[in-house]
DNA sequence: GCGATGAATTTGTAGTATAAATTACATCCA
DNA sequence: TGGATGTAATTTATACTACAAATTCATCGC
C-alpha cells in the first residue's frame, strides 16, 4: 500500500482543497484565481502556506502563474494525469463510464507486461512477496481485507518487473482498482472469484515462464473489465428503477 | 515538444539544482539535509524561496520533512520516476545503459498499444496532426529538426488515441527518445532511417488497421533498440581505443 | 494614429517572529 | 537499577510585513 502521509499540514490542506477544485472542473481552466492576498484571506492561511501548495500545484502542472497577470487554471491537456494525487482528484469527483474504460485499457497494457517481465526477471525475494500477498488473499474475509492484499499482490508483480518506471505505474493501477472495489461492494457476495487468476499468475512468475504468466494476466484484466460492465449496468438499472418509483 | 517554462524564477533554480544533486545520488537517501536556514544561506536565498522549492521536491517524493527531526532525501523507490523533471535528472546524471534498457522496455509496452488504439479511435483532425509531423520528419535536414518532427510524431500518435493517461505517459517517450538522439549524434551519417517505418505506422493509424499499426510499431522500437546496442558497442570501443591510446 | 513612457497591479523574494511537534535528556519514584 | 514521566531544546510550520521585479495598460506627446 501507498503511504497516505497525513494531510494535517495546512499546505497540503490546501493543495487537497484546491486540487479537488480544479480536478473537479468547479474552477474551469483559463479563469483565473483570485489574487493570493485575497484567496489567502478567503481560505484562512497565510499567503506563504497558500504560495507553498500553489508551488505544488503548478509542479503537477494545474496552475501557471504570472507577475501581474495573477495565477490562472490550465487546461487538462497540460495535467500531471499520472500523479496519484491528480488520479485520486478525478476518482473523487467523475469515476464516469469514460474514465473507468481508461484506466481499464491502462490496465490492459501495462499489467501482462509487467507479469511477463515479472517472470523474467523477479528475485527469489521479490516472488516471497507475492506470494506472501497471494497469501494474504486466500486468507481474508472482508472486502477490505481483500482489497488490500490485492493491491499488495499487483504492487509486488510490479515491483519484480526492477524496473522502477514499471513500479512507477502503479498509482494508476491502484486507482483503477480502487474504482473496481466500489463497484463490487455494490454487491460484495463472492469478492474472492479472482483468486485462481492470481494463482495462475503467481505460479507463472514462480516458473519463470513469461508467455504463460502474460496470458493469465490478460485474462484476469479481461475478467475485471466484463465484471465492471455487469456492475455498471447492475447499478444504472437499480437507479433507473429507483427514480422510476 | 513539452514547454520548457523559463526556469528564472529563484525557487525552480533552487529546485532543479537540489533536484539533480539528489536523483545523481550526490546527495545519499536517509542522509539529512542541513536545516532550512543553514541551506538557505549556503544557496544564497531566502528561507521561503528554499521552502517553496522544497515543497515540490517533497511532492515528487524525492524528500521528506519533519518537525525537529529536519529533511532527508528518500529512498529511489518513492521517488514519482515518471515525473518529467525526475527522468530528465536521471538522464542529465546517469543514461546508464540499463536506464536506457529501461526506457526502451517501456517504449515497447507503450508505443505498440498505443498505435494501435490510436488506428482505432483517432479523429481525422488528429491524423492530420500526425501527417504534418510525418511531413516535417520527410523535411528535415538536420539531425536537431528530426529530432524535432519525431518527438512530434509519437506526441501526436499518443494523443490521438484519446487516453489522456496514455498521453501522459509522453515525458518517457521524449527521455527516452531524448537519449536515443543523443546516442545517433555521434555519428548521425543518415539519420532519416526510420522514416520508413514511420510511414507505415502513419498509414496503419489512417486506415484504421490496429493490429497492423501495433506490429510496425513494434518493429520501429525494435529497430531503434537495436541501433542503440550498436552505437553504446561502437562507444565503448572507441573510448577503449582512446583510453589505451 | 502611433510610439514611448510611466503608473498600477500582481507575483516573487526577503526577513522576522512565533507556533507546533518531536526528540532527547534529566529527574523522580518504586 | 529500571522505568516512567515531564521538561527543555531543536527544527519545521505558519504568519506577517516589506520591498523587488515584471508586465499590463493607459496616458501623454508628437
Amino acid at each position: 500500500m501507498v503511504k497516505p502521509i497525513a494531510v494535517r499540514s495546512l499546505h497540503n490542506q490546501v493543495i487537497q482543497e484546491l486540487g479537488r477544485l480544479i480536478v473537479s472542473g468547479e474552477l474551469e481552466a483559463g479563469k483565473g484565481l483570485p489574487r493570493e492576498e485575497l484567496l489567502a484571506e478567503r481560505m484562512n492561511v497565510s499567503r506563504t502556506a497558500l504560495r507553498e501548495a500553489m508551488k505544488v500545484l503548478s509542479a503537477k502542472g494545474l496552475i501557471e502563474s504570472r507577475q501581474k497577470t495573477g495565477t490562472r487554471v490550465r487546461e487538462a491537456i497540460y495535467w500531471n494525469q499520472l500523479d496519484a494525487d491528480v488520479l485520486a482528484w478525478r476518482c473523487a469527483s467523475m469515476p464516469t463510464e469514460s474514465f473507468v474504460e481508461k484506466l481499464v485499457e491502462m490496465r490492459e497494457i501495462i499489467e501482462p507486461a509487467a507479469a511477463a517481465a515479472a517472470a523474467r526477471r523477479r528475485t527469489p525475494e521479490q516472488l516471497a512477496v507475492i506470494k506472501a500477498a497471494y497469501d494474504a488473499m486466500d486468507a481474508s474475509e472482508t472486502l477490505d481485507a481483500w482489497a488490500e492484499a490485492d493491491l499488495a499482490f499487483h504492487e509486488s508483480m510490479l515491483q519484480a518487473t526492477n524496473n522502477e518506471l514499471m513500479t512507477s505505474l502503479f498509482s494508476v493501477i491502484e486507482t483503477a482498482l480502487g474504482t473496481y472495489f466500489v463497484l463490487s461492494a455494490s454487491n460484495s457476495a463472492n469478492f474472492k472469484l479472482a483468486l485462481p487468476q492470481h494463482l495462475k499468475v503467481y505460479e507463472a512468475i514462480r516458473r519463470r515462464q513469461p508467455e504463460v504468466a502474460r496470458q493469465a494476466m490478460v485474462k484476469m484484466v479481461d475478467d475485471s473489465r466484463n465484471n465492471i460492465r455487469r456492475h455498471q449496468a447492475n447499478n444504472k438499472q437499480a437507479s433507473n428503477k429507483a427514480s422510476a418509483s
